[in-house]
DNA sequence: GATTAGCACTCTCGCATTGAGAGTGCTAAC
DNA sequence: GTTAGCACTCTCAATGCGAGAGTGCTAATC
């Protein structure tokens, strides 16, 4: 157990360490910080908070550096969580509100917010249902025997498939077929869908058959989509001063890869949780890259009607207290306008 | 001008540094490569190229380096394409037919499927017309007075906008009013509709109106999506061995700012131009970073149908021969897939 | 006159050395 | 329990050195 002492020098300390990257020596903190101890008294209490696994010694002589576990110490009863200063939550709301067509972009563009916001990388999914439904769906002629499969989701997610069909159909037949389906299919799930199938034309059959499959790509979670911004951000840091290090992370969050190594629905609850280094036996696969990174999710949305995740990447050196409140300003922010838009602005 | 002998040593030189990235020396070139002369002549050939800018000196005691002159001349004059090798082309069919449903992640793929093939980064956007028209659009009621715009562009894209409306309207009357708008606008361009819009309901204004601005944001290349994959492997070249070079390339390329920094469609024209260092004039804002790199630019599609622009930026010492035959490949593939789709598979 | 062998010269790179500075750990006094 | 003092350790930057690589030049050769 700490003192109360400890816990304030282990307070400075990595207060002091978040914002320089270099490790804090004892005179130091008794120079700029109202301990009321000499700088021998605050040596004893660190090389206490040393051997308890606060912090850590590069070097023999060298000062201080916090620990994983000195980190998640700070995070979980030291630090008190500062609101978001008025000003930032004004820059967020502006930039929300100039983009507010379909989700397109969305994601994209709540990712690079969150990027600016809190200076780190940022990962945003396109909201989801557990399950999908169909809401509605539109087939539209392109040329000779290919026509487009538009298919809306109950969140409002748009997906579609480009089909070649046996025969020569003209619009008019295309829009009476897609007019009959929607009537007969329109709120069923996937699995509902399955057994349903029956008493279906030649081009009925083939548009289910595509509807189906689309709809259980999307269950899988296949179609999630990841949008990550701001890795600059992360890698200017001077933990990542040497390529090697760049190179691991870069290969870690670009491109395919993201999803799997954090797995974000998966770390999704409700309220916001806090990853410190690759401890979460959740990123076991993360490894190397991450171990110097923490993670910050929350997740937006309602659980059980469309939602989604969102995510702050930096390394474990972060100003912990502004990341998490500004993730969890922005999970309410996302919210709000994802029930305005799907559920009416009454609702 | 340069005597044969020379043109030969310079494309061993080249060939040499490409690969190694290391600079070249006289002996190594007498020893590897069928010369018919000594290290010494070779040695006095090296300052001759030196003396007309086609190659550097790191400093007074080491190898030779190609400069950006050296290299256009080597792709201009020196270089024979190669074609692209069977299984490689085996390669990019096998991963392009795998996903072939629409190009939400088309060019996504696409850009994946290049940075692979030749080891650096690419870019490819999505099609687009020159001036794009109406093909379909479609209103579906998402919950009171909220619905869901999609409008179907002619080469298959997909637009959509969340709508709300003054009043209440069923799904029935939106179907109706969508038919009707269908009937009247199918075809027309941006234009075309800006001098057609009398004699328009409230919905049916309210409709209009978004698809007037979204025509013509797509029009105006807003829309256009370039994406990027496989930056790794660019950064992890021994030129971006200090993180600074890292950095800054990345800044540029990542994020939003990729369409300003290489402005493809600006470069895109009939056949694969190179770009070699910063020189081209279209790069002058790319500036530092670039200088550096080279970017290999091939368009696909059809002029004046739809089309669209994909490029490999690559470090200044690349695989030339390889890069430019594997985009024109691919270009030539993209093409043809995008005229099955929209064109009919018989056209 | 072009080519080549030979050699001095230059510059890099890796390695060990050195000295200053920073910061600790320990001991003894308060 | 706290603190002053001091020796000790380790880093970091600068310096010097030797080996090696590769050139530039000169003089001999074909």
């Amino acid at each position: 157990m700490l003192t109360e002492r400890q816990s304030r020098i282990l307070g400075f300390i990595i207060g002091e360490y978040v914002e320089h990257a270099t490790p804090v020596a004892s005179q130091y903190i008794e120079q700029n910080y109202p301990v009321g101890a000499s700088a021998a008294t605050i040596r004893n209490e660190m090389a206490e908070l040393e051997e308890q696994g606060y912090l850590n010694h590069p070097h023999t002589s060298s000062g201080r550096v916090p620990t994983g576990k000195g980190y998640r110490l700070y995070v979980e009863t030291l630090m008190r969580e500062e609101e978001v200063p008025w000003d930032a939550q004004q820059t967020i709301l502006h930039q929300f509100h100039q983009i507010e067509q379909g989700q397109e972009s969305w994601a994209q563009l709540a990712a690079a917010v969150l990027a600016q916001s809190v200076e780190n990388a940022a990962v945003v999914t396109t909201p989801r249902m557990d399950v999908c439904r169909i809401k509605h769906l539109e087939l539209v002629s392109l040329h000779d025997m290919t026509f487009l499969l538009v298919l809306v989701l109950d969140e409002g997610r748009l997906e579609q498939q480009v089909l070649s069909s046996g025969g020569l159909y003209s619009q008019e037949e295309l829009s009476a077929t897609a007019t009959q389906l929607n009537r007969r299919y329109e709120g069923k799930t996937s699995k509902e869908l399955a057994g349903d199938e029956t008493d279906l034309s030649e081009l009925e059959l083939l548009v289910m058959e595509a509807v189906h499959s689309v709809m259980r790509s999307v269950d899988e979670g296949g179609a999630e989509e990841a949008h990550l911004e701001g890795l600059r951000h992360v890698l200017s840091q001077p933990e990542f001063s040497n390529s090697e290090a760049v190179l691991g992370l870069l290969e870690l969050l670009d491109g395919q890869n993201l999803s799997r190594a954090i797995p974000l629905r998966a770390l999704a609850r409700e309220g916001v949780t806090v990853i410190i280094g690759a401890d979460s036996p959740q990123l076991t696969n993360a490894s190397e890259a991450m171990r110097a990174c923490s993670v910050i999710v929350g997740s937006y949305g309602a659980p059980g009607d469309a939602s989604g995740a969102l995510a702050v990447v930096g390394p474990m050196r972060m100003r912990y207290s502004r990341t998490i409140s500004t993730v969890r300003y922005l999970a309410d922010v996302m919210s709000e306008l994802l029930s305005e838009q799907y559920e009416g602005p009454t609702g």
